[in-house]
DNA sequence: ATAAAATAAATTGTACACAATTAAATATAA
DNA sequence: TTATATTTAATTGTGTACAATTTATTTTAT
């Protein structure tokens, strides 16, 4: 981040990259919080139903590869899923290591609901639909990246 | 983030501008937490100590301006790095409701220590130079979006 | 001057997030 | 085959994060 002089600056907020990171990313998920609200949902709990909603039935193990959740934070997330009737949960007879999830009837149905969300940021965030793209690619290369070592 | 058509697919977790800054904010923040524990802070005190380092005291809420905070989770932070040592908090006798936090000799101190903190990322994350700038521009430009209305 | 409004922290309750450990099941190797 | 290693979830403990409420203090409007 800081190319080479001024070492001492590195430590201003304004110089940081991780700042906005962790700044902005709680602002946009605080946007989503109310209409998230209305279908019953937290943030975390509808990353888990748009994997589910794309890719259909999972094993908790690959659900929380592809969102970057171990199973301490998941196991309770899937829990509570349960508990509202969108998810089911089941050993795998094959395999009983393996927590198998899978959408309810009412789970699919909230997908219907849930096509508005996304619009919940429209006007929140003064980016043009170029410079949307660009973030998206650039926070997409970064993720790439850390995926590998850690 | 979806220009025209495909309404279909904006619940698809790829065509997403909030999941991957969600993920890449906990992987960086992630990266910083081993280094971080080396000098006995977490990533939320190091945000706070970032910030007295750069502009000297402040009270509980200026601080929580600044880092998007508010008392509810600053409280029990700012509460920790005066166990730690860090920081003082007292109250302002010309307004017993503001609680202002200074810096210790401690916490002053630690500042040389932390300024190797943000060559953590350094190979962790793919980007390059310009990439990094961009991406950085563009994440504080949509966090100052966020300012205005919520 | 004093009641009402506003402000700043603290508190309460819910929900992640993650490191580290544990437990159960399965795979592998001697 | 049977002891060992690996894999998958669950559990434990600590630390945010935030909405909503409460408390104490200070302003403001009457």
């Amino acid at each position: 981040m800081v190319k080479s002089a001024d070492k001492s600056e590195v430590l201003k907020l304004g110089n940081q990259l991780c700042f906005p990171l962790y700044a902005c990313a709680k602002e946009v998920i605080k946007i989503y919080r109310k209409p998230l609200e209305k279908i019953g949902l937290t943030y975390t709990q509808y990353i888990v139903m748009m994997v589910l909603w794309e890719f259909g039935n999972m094993s908790e193990k690959s659900l929380g590869e592809k969102i970057y959740l171990d199973s301490g934070t998941l196991t309770p997330v899937l829990k509570k899923l349960e508990k509202s009737g969108f998810v089911r949960r089941e050993r795998l007879k094959a395999d009983e290591r393996v927590v198998q999830i899978s959408l309810t009837a009412s789970g699919r149905k909230l997908k219907e609901k849930a096509k508005t969300i996304p619009q919940a940021l429209d006007g929140c965030i003064h980016l043009s639909y170029d410079e949307m793209i660009t973030l998206k690619g650039l926070l997409n290369k970064a993720l790439e990246g850390t995926r590998e070592k850690h």
